[in-house]
RNA sequence: GGUCGGAUGGCCGAGAGGCGAGGCUCAGGACUGCAAAUCCUGCCACACGGGUUCAAAUCCCGUUCCGACCUCCA
């Protein structure tokens, strides 16, 4: 059961054996960002997820393309580009540059691809011309296009939902709608909006178009999972299969969806401020701690944000770290990366983080009594098996993208504490312990912390 | 009104009929000149009320509270 990967499907309701369409090849789509602000850890806790099914996939031997779109244009970014007095394409490149910059300092690898809406107009336009040539769309004659979801039997059947339930939106406008909930695949132009031109008139996509559209260009009429968060589950994702199946393509064959961080219980919004914005918690944590804590809950598991479990997390990750740093010197070279059977079963469990965790933990201690009985065999089990699991949580404290700058002030440092850490020792060999212990709690006072070891003495900058 | 989640020890956070997840904190112990690091021990929890069962945190019925979506959302 261990080497069969299991995944819960939003569609199904439930968890079952993974299948690619084709073998060892796995196609993903994940909605990325509608850039019309910088990424909160919201935002990115959906990128990092998805990344470490990538990765998992990616270790286990398939052959993965992963799709990340971005869109760049909507009603949002228009607002904003009045608000900010800018145009709206810089207002776009401008948070998707911000996260860009997430993602990297995160460690969320760049997708296969990542295209953007305004670079799939043609593919949108063709998309709406099948659609209304099989009489799943219409043009009323004013420049919109909509979707007819009452002809599409399966609609809402991703959210289990009926579509006589849904209440309609108060200020539903027939006049050019045939039915309240039928979406806009396309909006007409409005004085002083941005356009493309379409045989129905000049405008822009409705929401839901370009993801049906770029999917079906990167990975072709089905693939295999489907992502984003949970709040896209209707509309977006109902409309994206209404579109796509319409048009007589079936899709996504699995539905996968992110809970939400949560603040004081309730899902992030802008009303709780930019306090929750990724650069902002940087400027307190190191990316990788931010890392560790975002992954480390299951991805279907809201996750309730604060300082103090951040903080926790940071404190449990730099005991994983320390280890892997004493072992390194231990051996006197890098571990490499191996998977063991344990991290092996809980990921593929629908990728069980926590209990991956739990595994790491285990290991952990394995390890660090090997390092005390100088037991090197154990020691590089340990350490090899718990940097394997690092790196598909993107965790590895030797991936290059987490490296600390090492300047060539890294010598000088060096040796000067070096300087410092042999004066003590000279003084505790003479018994001069008040000597010693100021030198101790001097190099303390400046951030640098001293382990003595049977090997001698060990220093790090907390 | 419809749909979907959740409530677990001081805190975070898994599990989903039996054999104490794990982490953080705290207390004690080992090691140490003292620290630090590490290891060991301790802290036997599942919102409430019924029910099913040899056995329920887990299944069923009911209740309370919290949250999400219903065409802006990760």
């Amino acid at each position: 059961m261990s080497a069969q990967l299991r995944l819960y499907n939003t569609a199904t309701r439930e968890v079952a054996d993974f299948k690619p369409l084709v073998a060892n090849k796995v196609g993903i789509y994940l909605c990325g960002a509608t850039v019309q602000a910088a990424p909160h850890i919201g935002h990115i806790r959906s990128g990092l997820n998805f990344d470490i099914l990538r990765r998992w996939l990616t270790a286990t031997g398939y052959d993965v393309t992963f799709i990340r779109n971005v869109t760049d244009i909507d009603d949002k970014i228009l607002h904003k580009a009045v608000h900010e007095e800018i145009p709206w394409w810089a207002v776009a490149a401008k948070y998707e540059r911000a996260f860009s910059d997430a993602y990297k300092a995160l460690n969320v690898l760049p997708p296969t691809y990542e295209p953007r809406a305004t670079g799939h107009m043609t593919q949108m336009v063709e998309l709406m011309q099948r659609l209304i040539d099989n009489g799943s769309a219409y043009a009323p004659g004013n420049g919109d296009v909509y979707l007819e979801v009452r002809k599409l039997k399966s609609y809402l059947t991703l959210s289990n939902q009926k579509l006589d339930d849904l209440q309609s939106a108060e200020d539903a406008d027939l006049t050019y709608k045939k039915d309240p909930r039928d979406f806009a695949l396309w909006k007409a132009a409005k004085p002083g909006d941005p356009s493309w031109p379409t045989p129905w008139g000049a405008g822009r996509p409705g929401w839901h178009l370009e993801c049906s559209a770029m999917a079906h260009a990167y990975l072709g009429e089905s693939f295999d999972v489907h992502g984003g968060g949970l709040d896209l589950i209707f509309p977006h994702h109902e409309n994206e299969i209404a579109q796509s199946q319409s048009a007589g393509w079936s899709f996504a064959n699995i539905w996968m969806h992110n809970a939400w961080v949560t603040a004081s219980g309730e899902k992030m919004s802008k009303s709780l401020g930019n306090s929750l914005q990724v650069h902002e918690i940087l400027k307190k944590v190191r990316g990788i701690e931010l890392r560790w804590y975002l992954g480390g809950a299951h991805y279907r598991s809201m996750l309730e944000f604060s300082f103090d479990a951040l903080e926790e997390s940071s404190v449990n990750f730099r005991r994983i770290e320390g280890f892997l740093k004493r072992a390194t010197d231990l051996l006197g070279a890098t571990p490499e990366g191996i998977i063991s059977a344990g991290f092996t079963e809980a990921m593929n469990e629908d990728l069980a983080v926590p209990t991956a965790l739990a595994v790491i933990s285990e290991i952990l201690k394995s390890g660090n009594t090997a390092l005390a009985a100088n037991d090197l065999d154990e020691v590089k089990r340990a350490a090899s098996e718990i940097r394997g699991a690092l790196s598909i949580l993107g965790c590895d404290p030797f991936d290059p993208i987490f490296a600390t700058d090492s300047s060539s002030s890294a010598e000088t440092l060096d040796g000067l504490i070096s300087l410092a850490l042999e004066q003590r020792q000279a003084a505790r060999a003479r018994k001069d312990f008040a000597a010693s212990d100021a030198i101790r709690d001097q190099l303390a006072a400046l951030g640098v912390v001293i382990e003595d070891t049977a090997s001698g003495t060990r220093w790090s900058i907390s």
